[in-house]
RNA sequence: GGGACUGUAGCUCAACUGGACAGAGCGACGGUUUCCUAAACCGUAGGUUCCGGGUUCGAUUCCCGGCAGUCCCA
């Protein structure tokens, strides 16, 4: 039985007939208080009628005689400070241990939901702007598979719109034939930047031209088709190779394209539900009740927008997945533009759950990241300076002194891209999503304290020593009936702490916030580590060491399963 | 002009949704390797939680009013 459940008993036994709905028992917030604590009987007091000590010793009265707690005592304005008995631990250890998935509840078992991110843009390269939505998108990703869900991710590419009028423009008259022979995203980033700045001539006639050759693919010409589908496919096979550098897999690569189809019949069911009114030539959905402004669903000039190809979209996924919930990981510019047509989905009729995860803008030496700026750090460069700063070290530890450097093997180089490219993914996941970020090479690429690297090293010493105790492949090499005997403080605070570990999955999933997941991973490894520092392992006595042992085990188990969900590798060997 | 988000140690951030003395990392200073991996550990210094009210037994957290920064919309 759960904690709350059993204090939630002890009010309801020294309270019949009253309604303890929330009784809530959550980890003590200093262990000199105890285990676990419990601040209800505050808010009961006056339900009750009496003062909050005294409910605090009635409900401390009927735990007693509970082999749970070995103490319960009431402080302060009336606490309940509970310290739960050795045995109890033990089972609880014990459980975890045995559990399937680390303990994760399966709460989304037959449901479905879909998760909406990265998206880059076509034909560009992706840049350290990118790293947002495809890291963190990717971790929630992770998470609602472990809770059970069938999700699907889906990378929503801008494979549509003007620029493929410049681009096809551009290819054709900007480009060498050796550059069209071996097209590679570089080039065409190059033929828009240069057909781009033709377009602005005063003259206009690049600029009509351009426009003229937008039309023709919008209207289904064989050529330029082919070169649109061309410069997708030469796209979505750059972003792969980032995709698997990161560890990010998606089901579906449906680009706004896809939706071409769909949004003419979207609009006319607005206008038929009397959503959609003509506005100045274009069709606008008037939002002003809800203070959301004027969101337009058909511009003047007969084209579509974000809007409509969103509701296009969410049409389809309802009809093909009907998923219990959508969710979208997008910059937080972008607020207002969701509200707007979540709110128009609603009027719909749609009853999926939409859910924008919006998250802080990067920027660089705090200007925003753009090509004008001329600030923009590729992502595969990033991901490159990530490897070499972690091969350096990872080859300093292995020389010996005075002897010459070695050459790095093909494993050194995988360990420093385990490393590098989990500290550059942690240094994101690490912080609530909403902060902004002023990206700087030492932050992101942070190999000490809190950072990635910090919990892979744990893992890595976790391995190492129970390899020494004869284990293989991290599991333990001790017989299942041996059990936890939680003897000193920090081996106390780092049981009970693991204790937490599905707690801080659903917490980082009803947040959507991977950060929340961060920081429990971060706090347990530091109690490790303290634990590891002052308690002999492998050298104690036998019963000591073997108990001790199985709770390195146990963190091995919970801190390789939480990394996994943010996407970050744990090598056995550092 | 309207709106959203943010404001916590020198810097970067937490604080489990209202709990006890606001915690980490980096940086600074000092200590710990014949001992299970020192990418580690221990200690010291560092705070008017932007300001002012309000609600509450209790506020970094909720409400109102300012101020500052970022961003959206017009």
């Amino acid at each position: 039985m759960e904690l709350s459940e059993i204090v939630k008993a002890a009010f309801e036994k020294a309270y019949p007939g009253e309604d303890f709905g929330g009784v809530r028992v959550v980890p003590a917030t200093d262990p000199k208080f105890g285990d676990y604590q419990c601040n209800d009987a505050l808010k009961f007091a006056k339900k009750a009628k009496s003062n909050p000590r005294e409910v605090g010793a009635k409900v401390a009265e009927a735990l007693k005689g509970n082999d749970v707690f070995e103490k319960v005592e009431i402080a302060g304005p009336g606490f309940l400070n509970l310290t739960v008995s050795s045995a109890w631990l033990a089972s609880r250890l014990a459980d975890l241990d045995a559990a399937e998935k680390c303990g994760i509840p399966q709460s989304g078992e037959g449901k479905c939901v879909v998760i909406d991110y990265s998206s880059p843009n076509a034909a560009k390269q992706m840049h350290i702007g990118h790293i947002r939505s495809t890291v963190i998108g990717s971790a929630i990703d992770r998470i609602f598979r472990s809770l059970g869900y069938r999700v699907v991710a889906d990378n929503h590419l801008g494979d549509w719109g003007t620029q493929f009028g410049i681009l096809i423009k551009g290819y054709r008259e900007l480009l060498t034939q050796e550059e069209r022979d071996n097209l590679t995203v570089a080039n065409l980033e190059k033929c828009y930047v240069l057909s781009a700045a033709k377009a602005k001539e005063e003259d206009g006639l690049w600029k009509e031209s351009c426009k003229q050759e937008l039309v023709k693919l919008q209207q289904g010409d064989k050529d330029n088709l082919a070169l649109w589908k061309r410069f997708i496919d030469i796209s979505i096979g750059e972003f792969d190779r980032m995709y698997a550098k990161l560890g990010v897999k998606f089901d579906t690569y449906r680009g706004e394209s896809y939706y071409n189809d769909t949004m003419p019949g979207v609009v006319k069911k607005l206008q038929e539900m009397g959503l959609a009114v003509e506005s100045e030539g274009a069709l606008v959905v008037n939002l002003e009740e809800e203070k959301l402004g004027v969101a337009i669903v058909r511009k003047s000039d007969g084209g579509y927008n974000y809007t409509t190809s969103d509701l296009a979209c969410v049409k389809t996924r309802v009809e093909e997945y009907d998923p219990e919930r959508i969710i979208y990981v997008t910059d937080a510019r972008q607020q207002l533009h969701f509200k707007q047509w979540f709110s128009i989905a609603a009027k719909m009729g749609y009853t999926t759950k939409l859910v924008h995860v919006p998250f802080g803008l990067m920027s660089y030496q705090g200007k925003a990241i753009s090509t004008r700026e001329g600030n923009l750090i590729k992502l595969d460069e990033l991901l490159a300076e990530a490897v070499k700063r972690s091969l350096a070290i990872v080859m300093s530890r292995r020389g010996t002194e005075g002897a010459p450097a070695p050459q790095p093997t093909d494993e050194d180089v995988k360990l420093a891209e385990a490393i590098g490219y989990g500290a550059v993914k942690y240094s994101d996941l690490s912080h609530d999503p909403i902060t902004d970020i002023d990206f700087s090479w030492d932050k992101a690429l942070a190999l000490e304290g809190n950072s990635g690297p910090y919990l892979q090293y744990a893992y890595a010493r976790v391995c190492s020593l129970v390899e020494k105790a004869g284990g293989t492949d991290g599991a333990s090499p001790l017989p299942k009936d041996i059990g936890f005997a939680v003897s000193t403080p920090a081996e106390k605070r780092l049981s009970l702490q693991l204790l937490e570990f599905p707690g801080a999955v659903v917490r980082a999933a009803e947040a959507y916030k991977p950060s929340v997941l961060a920081d429990y991973l971060f706090q347990t490894a530091q109690l490790y580590s303290t634990f590891y520092q002052s308690s002999p392992i492998l050298k104690s006595e036998p019963e000591v060491r073997a108990s001790r042992l199985r709770l390195c085990v146990l963190f091995g188990k919970v801190l390789s399963a939480g990394l996994g969900l943010l996407g970050i590798d744990t090598p056995r060997h550092i």
